[in-house]
DNA sequence: CATGAATGAGGATTCATTCAT
DNA sequence: AATGAATGAATCCTCATTCAT
């Protein structure tokens, strides 16, 4: 399965994300003290800046929050174009890559995963559009790959949007409770929810 | 199955909340936007009371959000008491109830449930322990379940805990995306995912 | 020396004083917490009254300032006459228990005394007005017994109204640091105190 | 008599204050209204700033009640050593010096002094601690002249440490009825104290 | 890019006071 | 006289944002 997406072979791992300092330092204050409850000036703190100079680089608070959240949802989407292009291609492949591909998303990618999906009501409706499309652009390769799973009798279930939404659910809960630190390793992480994924859609 | 706890019967109804008319409002406003993002005047003109109107029946904004969360939690384990205590007491009888009392709080309290596990970084120390303790005990009701039915052959898991926390995010999600006006009833909400949650423990 | 004050005898000797409980409490908040920083419902809390059970008994908070600083000056000022008509009538006779009277009472009635000579600024116009001719009232006394001691010889100054305000000042100051529990008892401040003034006023 | 402190010969003399525009301003309206009467709105108005602009250059109400504070004591401990530094060396000459700086200094800077001698309820537990420190210093330097001056003959009290109290609030209180265009000049202020303060330790 | 200064608008909270009961 | 409920105005302080340097 070939594709016009780059990264084919790379979408387990995770280097350093593609924000700048000043974002990575905003991210961190967002997801300690939401988007309401973090001033520009502990943002500039954060990120060594004067306060000026972090407008220097952002328009305004909103616009820090769009730049992290589109580059979030790029890059997830990105992984996951990835993951499947580098399936086999049978359903059951797809689903297997695309879920190990969201789980590992969020756990390497925990905060900024977190803050796309807790500070929706926070977001100018021209950023928060932007956003849902991104996320139902994912949620369709979801929806594809168990749909046609089910039509050649991969998967077994009466109402595959309803499981997708459910997988999709899950994975993107990972990013509540994972720690590094935690008890359980990623690949721990991994192999239990590619299992609960894999029996939501009745996967033989 | 008998217990000390009361509403035996009726954990499958839900009548208005305990909420008095200002938490009420307060909790649509908290929802919208955010309780950093909510001022407390528009909590006061939500319920139709001046500013020292509000204060007079609640100490400060935290204690209001302290109030409803406290409120939902309550209510959500009590329903989840009943429910169990309404099964027959095996491990698939209490399994489901369970399943079956998260999803219709979900459902029903979709507001309180959201604003409970979307705030806890807004909560004052002291009330995010209160809350965090009223959820793992309903946490604990699930995982009992599960590993007595592990235990008994009636469910087929590796991981009972993790089953447990991937069922109950399950549900919580449900708070995130359902509308009493949307393409779905509460019974098929409730029969998806008991099927989804029956899946993830293995039930035979 | 006989006059139509009351009390004539008993100056030195001081009960509790005249005001309501409501005004004692009071009292007390406006000493510690200043006029300004004291709210009426701490002069509640602190009376056992509910707020507008205060405002039963007292107009604003204003008019219980005012009851304050009236009944304070009126006592001082009875103390004073007393004082002056028990005496033997000599400039020296009466500048003595002028001084004793005024020492005892910024002792007796330390909070009190401190009150109406701190919160001045804190008056209304016409509040401020009484008080300033009562405090004037009592002035002259003091300048009239140094004037009578001046001119008949007893005492020596160069300035007897500069050395009654000073005389005044002494005794004032005294609300400001004596504690009934201190290292001084009453009859040695007194004693300390009538040796300063009959000294600031040159008496032989 | 010289010493490590520098305004030796200055003493007598009093430009412009320490504060900035804004401390300035913020003393003028203490005074009038008080510290509690007194709000962040006018202080910012008499100073011709904004809310902001105010706070930008001091943290909070009390930051500047401390900081107008802290300087009017420095500059009087000041201006106490540099008097005494610039003395005969005798028991008689330094508390003649320290008296008169004094006096001057209450007058000079009346504002500043009956602010910081009113206000001590209002100040903040830190801030309170330093103000007396440094009122205790000062008051150290002038029972240490009393006390040599009675070992030595030169004055003749029984009770030095009283005594220096009430010089001291003598001169204190010059704040409370000092006016410039009064009818008494600095000199004949000066005069008339230094006379009421020698009276009271007994001066030869 | 940093600094320092500035601001209108708004944040949560409290004020003195009133009134129906 | 107490209670509970209410309120307009004001409290201190912080907000996101801007501009001159």
């Amino acid at each position: 399965m070939t594709h016009e997406h780059c990264m084919t072979t790379d979408w387990r791992s995770f280097g350093p994300d593609m924000l700048t300092p000043a974002l990575r330092a905003a991210l961190g204050v967002f997801v300690r003290e939401g988007y309401h409850g973090t001033s520009i000036r502990s943002i500039a703190g954060a990120a060594g800046l004067s306060v000026p100079g972090l407008y220097h680089h952002h328009r305004s608070k909103q616009a820090i929050l769009d730049a992290i959240v589109t580059a979030t949802m790029t890059e997830m989407l990105a992984h996951s174009h990835a993951a499947e292009d580098d399936s086999d291609g049978t359903a059951r492949g797809r689903f297997d890559n695309l879920v190990e591909a969201l789980v590992r998303f969020h756990m390497e990618r925990r905060d900024h995963a977190f803050l796309a999906s807790t500070e929706m009501r926070s977001m100018d409706p021209q950023v928060l559009a932007r956003h849902i499309a991104q996320r139902d652009e994912q949620q369709r390769l979801l929806e594809a790959a168990i749909s046609d799973g089910v039509a050649d009798g991969s998967f077994v279930s009466a109402y595959p949007a309803d499981a997708a939404r459910a997988v999709s659910s899950l994975c993107v809960s990972i990013a509540t409770w994972y720690r590094p630190d935690g008890p359980l390793t990623e690949d721990e992480v991994i192999e239990r929810h590619l299992d609960f994924a894999r029996r939501i859609v009745g996967a033989a």
